[in-house]
DNA sequence: GAGTGGTCTAGACCACGGG
DNA sequence: CCGTGGTCTAGACCACTCT
């Protein structure tokens, strides 16, 4: 098995507080992890049977798999149990490079779903982004994506049709990055992102199967090409469990 | 009152499912929170006066506040009760400006306080980031950041004193930035940056005063200087709900 | 000292999955 | 179907803050 992704030098795997029952419960689970004696993938013993084996309430026991999971060493598939986390993906936004290529780079196997693709009107925000006029159609792509067979992020694109016309007719379970450059000669030479966490609800969560208000990350780029037109605008809702994220560059210097 | 930060052009404010409570709860205090009816800064009522108002058992009240607290809509001061969430500072780690600059920049009110500052010898994974000895001295500063405040950070900086001799007689209260340009005329060209959602643990829940296993953001970030050499190791620990991180650069090509 | 959130118990019923 | 986690109740005591 892969070790599990490095830690900081100076912190400990193990939680202080033992006198709370469910940090001793979270201590003894960690444990089990970080001594692969579960490993990733494994289910861990039911509610009840944990409930049982540490004589705490179930109520205790649910606090003490919700910080393993919020800590992100463990994940629930509903009413099916508690599993052990795989390591995060490395994933660098700044690079033009597509999810197939950088999961398979780390020996993972990605899969695409387009969820949907349609042409919208231009919203407002939208509108003013992309600098065309209000209700202008706009292409408008969801897909979900999934590393390992378990589903990662979902992510909402826009992209102009006067950048990429016909685009929807292209099958897009694969690499949006190569369509964009082989079919219509579009580069990127610049990217704006944000990042935030966030709570993964509505839509998202039912997609990713995860419950209503569990922990995600938000990545929200948009990209320009080299002459500064809006290539697409892409917002990534990831489980915050799968996703380190890893970029490397000149410093832009700053006015203090 | 600045409005809140903007949300994703396609995001509904109003959670779906209605049918469980604690879902009800939260689209109740969440439309008071957005309908500023509840400001920032302000308290909630307590969950006893909660559950009296909503009919509903403390277990599924607290069920509510933690999904809003996840959604960074409120946060709590241990048993003092709940507040709605100031908005996030926006954090650019690529560049090499400082905390008080970035923060005042935005209107708010940044505040540095140095928690330790000390020699460490230099552990295997320092030791050979830092291109030194095993058991090396290194200088190692721990400080928490505030705005408005608030705890908002926790972070662990490393620099070889090589670089900096007796940095650690200066005052580090202010912008580390700073005093590394203008007393060694050290500058950055270049920034090595990773980030993860992850759980606050141990002495940084501690410090920032958040119930262990709270969401954050662990940002973890090496500079270099126009030769190459590391100028500082840099860990952060940001309250999830306090930080949007946000990076403008020029594209490196992938290979897809 | 009063009020707060933090923790914990011991039950219950439900919806959904295929261990 | 049976076992699972998801939700919910109605209590209890504690440590801490000072609303």
């Amino acid at each position: 098995m892969a070790p599990r992704a490095p830690q900081p030098w100076w912190r400990d795997m193990v939680e202080t507080g033992d006198h709370l029952q469910y940090i001793a419960v979270r201590n003894r689970v960690a444990a089990q992890i970080f001594a692969s004696t579960l490993r990733v993938g494994d289910r861990l013993p039911s509610e009840r049977q944990l409930e049982e084996g540490f004589g705490a309430a179930r109520g205790t026991i649910r606090e003490a798999l919700n910080q393993l999971e919020a800590e992100g060493l463990i994940y629930r598939r509903d009413r099916s149990g508690w599993y052990v986390s795989p390591p995060p993906i490395v994933y660098d936004p700044t690079r033009w490079e597509g999810f197939m290529g950088y999961v398979e780079a780390q020996g993972r196997t990605p899969k695409t779903e387009t969820l949907s693709k349609q042409e919208i009107p231009a919203t407002p925000y939208l509108a003013g982004l992309f600098g065309v006029a209000l209700e202008s159609p706009l292409f408008a792509i969801r897909r979900l994506r999934s590393i390992d067979g378990r589903a990662v992020l979902v992510e909402r694109i826009i992209v102009d049709p006067a950048m990429a016309p016909g685009l929807l007719e292209h099958s897009l379970d694969l690499s949006l990055t190569s369509v964009l450059k082989s079919h219509y000669g579009v580069s990127v030479s610049r990217n704006k992102v944000s990042m935030k966490p966030f709570a993964l609800l509505g839509d998202d969560a039912e997609t990713l199967r995860v419950r209503s208000g569990a922990p995600g990350l938000s990545v929200i780029r948009v990209s320009f090409d080299p002459a500064g037109r809006i290539v697409e605008y892409d917002e990534e809702s990831w489980r915050h469990d799968s996703v380190t994220v890893c970029v490397d560059i000149r410093v832009n210097m700053g006015s203090e």
